[in-house]
DNA sequence: AAAATATAGGAAAACGCTTTCCTAAAAAGG
DNA sequence: CCTTTTTAGGAAAGCGTTTTCCTATATTTT
């Protein structure tokens, strides 16, 4: 059938572990031998089994990324590949592959988790913070498997991670609209339960209020995440007597419904009303005039996210990290 | 260290291969004995090495996903998750799992199929369009290795492939406009050298011509996909004296902007000028009223490229097969 | 030149399961 | 009740590498 390191061996005409030695690079070959097992292996075009050698050396060169796809239909999330495919680049040149399992059908909690690292199919984790629920940090911290999270846990818990900072978003957002010289600001951003918006507010009104530009209560809106009700959100607040000189969408959606209502209204943008928005989402791009954006590089999460996980491999007495990404500022044309 | 199946064995007073056989399922272990040796695979927490099982059984019970990633920044096509996540949703079941690599910086053509095929890394392979490569062709066909293409090979090969017939996506895009009323209609789409948008045209002509109506060669308009150029057109179109009753645009992008044009002239949708649009992407849900879209479900596109590949893994003799998914109406505001 | 050390490469065990064969006991048949 | 067939489960040989020892030769040291 296929060539295995006996039939690169016996052409050679050296032992199998010498073959192997080669192969992984052992300092104890002579570069005679080594040459003559090199030629044999181009020769007969032999490439190692990966189930065998996984099973001899005990480690797999694999990490899988745990993620819950359905929930929410998260295969839909525009940043979830982008993610994958930042870490899929550090750790690909560590020569780790990356596979990827769903935990939101688990019959029993924690059941993928459970699988994934008793089952030693691969050498470390990366999980997205949709799919981390207790079951799975108790798992992964009972275990200490090598890991690292993507979003900071909020239980307390001796894991890895990497998150963005999301109060620094706003803050960099407050800062970029003083220095261009808007000091009444407003907000629109999602309900008051929502996470992340509350930390950008957080980092917006904290910077304001450092200058002494308090946020006027009243432009601070939260709203549901659908076209109408931000709509009249955005009529509302353009219209109102105390209408601010600058508007922070706290996402880009809200940002494309805020310039419909300014185009409406007639209005132009910057003069009568600046704004800038968070996160480039596939409909930032539609958008006329380009808005100014506070970006979040999900890619670099995701090579961060893969570097601080293949370190820790690499390394296993390294300690437990954690990695914050700075937010980053695209000035367009609204500001 | 941790615990094996002889522990298992010995747990339940049974020899190896007993447990491996109740493991496995076989029919020849009789009921008590089965039952035991569960009491002790539970009471051990016992999950079998996964790196032991691969070897043994020589299949991995893993999937790869070859994917362009790099190629025009494939991480942020958000189509891509969204079919591996069809894919991986079917071959779970299987209990495959799926793992995805990158060949676009493979050092010399062919590289990372080679590896992969001849690796035994995984026991089969689903090959995104923008991988797809003559090299990874032929690896494929001389291998004769399980696979599915995504997207319809335009080599003459006999490969596996699923892909969304967009020749009939322009026809029921034709065939709801006249079903509606509407009789003269003009394209926006991007370049003529762009497939899809050539093949959608095609479908809208074609049909639009068997009901005797011709559509007008200037209402047809190839351009760029950048915002100004397109506006430019729409506005021209919109404008004209031939002005259509209703255009198709190519895509979602070229919608918006449409949309745009077509509010800044104060015409109203779908009185003045009815359109319609293919793919949902995320854009859609900023727009309003809401676009009617000429749809492919790319998720089920991944879901029948991963039970294509599972079929074939259950029951090699199967022969070459292909699987064209239908685009799917879904009826807006605009038409 | 003899003894001590370094070096290159081989033999064989180990990794943890699966699977083929084989045997002893049980069931069926006459 | 004896012979034949069926059934349940065990022994052991893989699966293709890696890695630990170990040995023979080459090199250095005294």
């Amino acid at each position: 059938m296929s060539v295995t390191i006996n039939d690169v061996a016996q052409a050679a005409g050296v032992s199998a572990s010498t073959v192997s030695k080669v192969i992984n690079g052992w300092t104890t070959i002579s570069p005679a031998t080594t040459a003559r097992v090199q030629a044999a292996i181009e020769s007969l075009h032999y490439v190692p089994n990966q189930r065998a050698v996984s099973f001899a050396k005990g480690a797999t060169k694999n990490i899988t990324f745990l993620t819950s796809i359905n929930k929410s239909q998260a295969y839909k999330n525009p940043h979830m590949f982008e993610i994958l495919c930042g870490a899929y680049s550090v750790l690909s040149k560590y020569n780790y592959t990356v596979s990827i399992t769903d935990n939101s059908s688990d019959t029993f909690p924690g059941e993928s988790i459970y699988r994934i690292i008793k089952g030693g199919a691969c050498d470390g984790i990366i999980v997205h913070g949709s799919a981390l629920t207790k079951d799975v940090a108790a798992n992964i911290v009972a275990s200490e498997f090598p890991h690292t999270i993507i979003g900071n846990p909020s239980y307390d818990t001796p894991l890895c991670w990497v998150d963005t900072n999301h109060v620094l978003g706003g803050q960099f957002a407050a800062d970029h609209l003083l220095a261009k010289g808007y000091t009444e600001v407003g907000f629109i951003g999602g309900r008051k339960s929502d996470y992340i918006s509350s930390q950008r507010l957080k980092g917006l009104r904290q910077t304001m209020l450092k200058s002494g530009n308090k946020m006027s209560t009243e432009n601070i809106i939260y709203s549901d995440h659908d076209f109408n009700t931000i709509y009249n959100h955005c009529v509302k607040l353009l219209t109102s007597k105390s209408r601010p000189q600058a508007i922070v969408c706290e996402n880009c959606f809200i940002a494309v419904v805020l310039q419909k209502a300014i185009e409406r209204l007639s209005l132009s943008t910057p003069d009568d009303i600046a704004f800038l928005t968070f996160d480039k989402y596939p409909y930032t791009s539609t958008m006329q005039p380009t808005p100014t954006i506070v970006d979040i590089d999900v890619y670099d999460l995701g090579v961060q996210a893969g570097s601080t996980l293949a370190r820790k491999l690499e390394n296993p007495k390294l300690l437990v990290q954690s990695y914050t990404t700075l937010p980053l500022l695209i000035q367009g044309a609204t500001t």
